[in-house]
DNA sequence: CAAATTAAGTCAACATGACTGACATAATCC
DNA sequence: GGATTATGTCAGTCATGTTGACTTAATTTG
C-alpha cells in the first residue's frame, strides 16, 4: 500500500514564467497560464472519477464504457439513428456496430425503421435498457448533484455556459439538437407506420 | 454528407416523471433529475473535444492519448514517481510502462534515482518533452480560457469548488498534493544527491 | 424510370492501451 | 538478515478504436 498522502515530488510552484505574448486566449482580464493548467488537471481528475462508479457495475455485464455511452444515449434520446450515435461518440461505424450488436443481442436496445425514411434504424432502449442505464447513471447524478452544491447556489448557468463553450464551435447546434430532443415511444407511435 | 443540424430524434421533453423520494443527493433546494441528465452530457461533449486537439497533434509522433496523460503530468509535476504515475492515471504499472518506455527512449522523459530512496526512479521532462507537453497543451489552455470567459467573471471559483468536488472524497488529499507540488529541477539540485 | 446517393450492416486486418498474474532486481526498513 | 517496497519485465488476453472495401435496401434526383 503506497502513501497516498504522502506529498509527492518535493519542490516548490515555480513563480509562472511569463513568456512574450501572455495569456492563450489574448483576450482582456483573463486567467494565468498556471491556473488555466490546474483547470485542465481538475478536469482530468474529475473526469476520470465521473467514470469510476459506472465502469465497476458494466464489469459486472461484460460491458465496457463504451457500451455506457450507446446506451446512455439511446436511452436519453429514443428514436437517435445510428448515424447520429456516430457523430455524438466520434467513432467509425464498425466500432460502434460491435458494442450495438451486444446491445441489441441481449435485449438492451432495439431498432425501428424509420417511419418516413425506412433506411434509418431508429433505437430504442427496451424496459432492460432502461434499467440498466439508469443504474448506470445513477452514481454520477448523486456525484453531480452533490458537486453542484458544492459550487454554489447560482452555479448552475456558470457551469452550463462553461461546458458548452468547451465544445467545438461547429458541434454546439447538433449538441443543442441533442440535447432538446428526447422520448418517442417505439412501436405503434402516431407518426404512421401503418403496412 | 449527413444533415447534422436536422433534428435528431422527433419529440418532445418527457415531463420529468417524478419517481418516489426524489432528487439523487436527498437535499434542499437541488436540481431536477433531467437538468442533472444534461449536465452528465455536457460533461461529456466538454471532454470530448478537450481532447480532441492534442489526439490529432499526438498521432503525427506516433503517440496517443496514454503517452498525453503522462508527459503532461511529468512536465507539471517534475519529479514525480512512478507509483504517483499509476495512482493519478489509475491505470497498473504494466500498462503504464509500454507508454513510459516509450517517452523515456525516445528522449522525452528521463529518470532519475531518488536522492533519499534510491529505489525511486523520479521522473523528468527533458526539453523535448517540456516542448511538446506545451504543444499539446496549447489548444487546451485556450479551450480553457475561452470558456472560462464565457462562463462569466467569477466563474473560476465556482468551477474550481465544481470540479474538486466532482473527485472522489478519499483521492482529494492526494489530488491537492499534487497540485500544490511541482518542478524541481533534476540532476545537481539542493537536496543532497552526493555521489 | 434509371442512376446516383444515402443509411446501415458487414468482412478482414490491424493498433493501442487497458488487464492479470507471475517473477526479478535493487534498495530500504526493522 | 529477512521482510517489504519500488520498479521493471515477461507472457498472454481483451476491449475498443482504426482503415478500406463491399452489400443491401431505400430514397432522391435528373
Amino acid at each position: 500500500m503506497t502513501d497516498l498522502n504522502a506529498p509527492l515530488a518535493r519542490g516548490r510552484k515555480p513563480a509562472e514564467a511569463k513568456h512574450g505574448a501572455g495569456s492563450p486566449a489574448g483576450n482582456g482580464a483573463s486567467v494565468s497560464e498556471t491556473k488555466l493548467h490546474e483547470f485542465a488537471e481538475l478536469l482530468f481528475f474529475a473526469y476520470r472519477d465521473f467514470t469510476r462508479d459506472p465502469d465497476a457495475i458494466l464489469s459486472d455485464f461484460d460491458f465496457g464504457r463504451a457500451h455506457h455511452r450507446v446506451l446512455h444515449f439511446v436511452n436519453r434520446h429514443a428514436g437517435l439513428r445510428v448515424a447520429d450515435l456516430l457523430g455524438i461518440l466520434n467513432i467509425t461505424k464498425q466500432s460502434l456496430g460491435r458494442v450495438l450488436k451486444q446491445l441489441i443481442d441481449q435485449g438492451y436496445i432495439i431498432q425501428q425503421a424509420g417511419a418516413s425514411d425506412r433506411r434509418e434504424r431508429l433505437l430504442f432502449a427496451t424496459e432492460r435498457g432502461q434499467a440498466l442505464a439508469e443504474r448506470l447513471a445513477a452514481p454520477q447524478l448523486v456525484r453531480l448533484s452533490r458537486a453542484l452544491k458544492a459550487a454554489g447556489p447560482g452555479a448552475e448557468p456558470t457551469l452550463r455556459q462553461f461546458l458548452e463553450a468547451m465544445i467545438n464551435v461547429e458541434d454546439r447546434p447538433q449538441v443543442s439538437s441533442i440535447m432538446s430532443a428526447s422520448s418517442p415511444q417505439p412501436g405503434r407511435g402516431g407518426t404512421g407506420e401503418g403496412s
